[in-house]
DNA sequence: CATGAATGAGGGTTCATTCAT
DNA sequence: AATGAATGAACCCTCATTCAT
């Protein structure tokens, strides 16, 4: 009976949008534990809970599953990430305080699968295909940079706003994955006070 | 008594290290063109001209294979830093100048093999044996800025001397990569002169 | 709920069944022909009519699959074997009669799969694993002979049981094996028969 | 000076004979511990302290050294077991006390390697041109027997020589291989003493 | 004769993907 | 839509044997 047409179309398509759901999850763990080379498409099956031919269903191949998953761990970042620095700009704090702030917000948005970020952080070296979405994060990332920066106007010392947003980028970049990947002898604190204090010695007139 | 053995002996090994050198070559060329993953036995062993025995013969295994040409292209890397370390040292320019000759060392270090060195950095992320080199490469190149920062004595500005050398480190080491790596929409030039006046503002009170 | 997954299930499980038996089986035929060392796993895919792959679905490794040969062998051998002994119990011959009937059973025993049984017997000899297999086999032989001849009691010319069970089972099968492995000159009846005087004698105070 | 002809030739041949033997000797302390399978060229080589070349200039191949080797333990065996089969004819003890000395004389002789005699063994079985070998030592065995019962005249009990001349070899053979091969819960003492009990009950006629 | 580097066919095993049920 | 058995190309690695020195 359950072959009758209609009614159930949206129940199956939830069911089905469940089960696309349970992959995506199990594969974002496995991927984060394990890295892409090193999970099969029986082990995503299992620990999603369905069969390996199920995977097949929602996913061409096991390259493009892994995309899927960046893309969603990626826009979840860029949202969290969003919210921060909207917060920070209400706030209003000064330079420094400002600097500080986001700085931080960089570091809790890096917290979202930190495993799977790594993974996905090296096929960006090594997969062609990643290097093109590494490409563009930067870009926008770096459009984000320029647009805040412009907000400070006059008491922003550097001139070269262009490379300035690059360097500055990728020094937060570098400094946060460094704590979350790898962590670090000295603490995340000082880490990160550090990082704030030069970006704001390099950034404003009146570093204070 | 048996001394009709000397001559050939020593031809024997002399070629003997060649193939050697000719398997290490090619392994670093495809292992930068391709990754260690996408790299297999038959692929090194052409592009070597031996047969894949040979490469047995010489390397119980890939993943051996890939760190001994790893081990290779850091001492080359580290031999080369360290030169124009010293040169900038010894010229003893005054604090930007210095920082940007240091700056500028790193990058040219950067400079060998750079597509080995992009898939080495992938292997960082993903490979436990190689996180563990990481992390030791990273320790030394601690040790080497704080010694170095202890040169400049009142100078500098910063306190935590510990942070500081990570964060600069960090900031450095993320410039020249994405430069090297893959490549940027701003020149080099901007973006090392950039760097440079950040890290030299971070570091020193007068940041002239 | 859920219930249209009940038959599909049956009968695929059947299939299952089907090809890991047609794996065995070829896997019989072949160790059997050409010995554990000189079978390679795409020969024994070939003639189970499946693929390598396949192969490997059902047993983790050729090794493995020689065991549970060997191990289904084994029983089949056990059980065959403990009907003819009981067949001949329940006849309740005299003495010699009775040993003539356990030669035959033994002989009958050995008349499964010959091939394999004489490669197994190899294997006795040269693999770690299966010599264990082999102790413990002549332990339950063993465990057998001494029972059958208790049930004799006084009609027994022998005192040392425990030594005389070894001695017999051994000779029993060696005669068998050369039979079975490797023929004779010398007509199987032939041999049988000097077999069962020879143990009859050695055995009953009264050998007619 | 050394490619003058004449004189050195017999010494260069004795150097030859002797690389020759220790490769034997390696190969049969090397078959014995891991069997044939198991061992490779090189480590043959290895363990005879000769480079793989020169093992190849002595031998065709491996399965030939391994024959070789082979030859010249059975050979061996055959010289130890016909000096003690003679000491026994020429103390010229009564049945049972020369067939207890003749079980004995085989054990002695399988004393010799018995790990290169065990690995041996398995060979027969799955080995083509073993088994050959093997066929021809139970017909000279087989000869031998007869030729020995032939001395017993009247005195033995047995009519049918052939068949016998074949049990007795076997069981004998059997029972000393299990001893040497496998080793034994009953003692080798009970184990011999039983056996000659059961041949001398079997072959003669008055059976003390 | 001795050497040991070089060879490459061949073997065991994996795994992404397909497809009949 | 779900299943999981079946597939076979591809991979890593071994080792008997050869041959230039």
């Amino acid at each position: 009976m359950e072959s009758d047409h209609r009614k159930p179309r949206k129940t199956v398509q939830a069911r089905s949008q469940k089960t696309r759901e349970k992959i995506l999850l199990a594969a974002e763990r496995l991927f984060g534990k394990k890295g892409l080379h090193s999970v099969n498409s029986k082990e995503i099956a299992a620990e999603a809970g369905v069969a390996v031919g199920t995977f097949y269903n929602y996913f061409p191949d096991k390259q493009d599953l892994f995309l899927e998953v960046f893309e969603r761990h990626s826009m979840e970042v860029g949202r969290v990430l969003d919210g921060r620095i909207r917060d920070e700009v209400a706030r209003g704090g000064g330079g420094r305080e400002f600097i500080y702030g986001l700085v931080k917000a960089v570091y809790e948005a890096h917290s979202l699968s930190p495993d799977f970020h790594r993974q996905a952080e090296a096929l960006k070296y090594s997969d062609a295909s990643m290097a093109v979405r590494r490409k563009q994060e930067r870009k926008e990332a770096h459009a984000k940079s320029v647009a805040l920066m412009a907000g400070f106007g006059d008491k922003l010392r550097i001139t070269d706003h262009e490379a300035a947003a690059e360097i500055v980028g990728l020094a937060v970049e570098s400094v946060v994955h460094e704590l979350k990947m790898f962590g670090s002898e000295v603490s995340e604190f000082r880490m990160l006070k550090e990082l704030a204090d030069m970006l704001t010695r390099y950034l404003f007139r009146d570093d204070t």
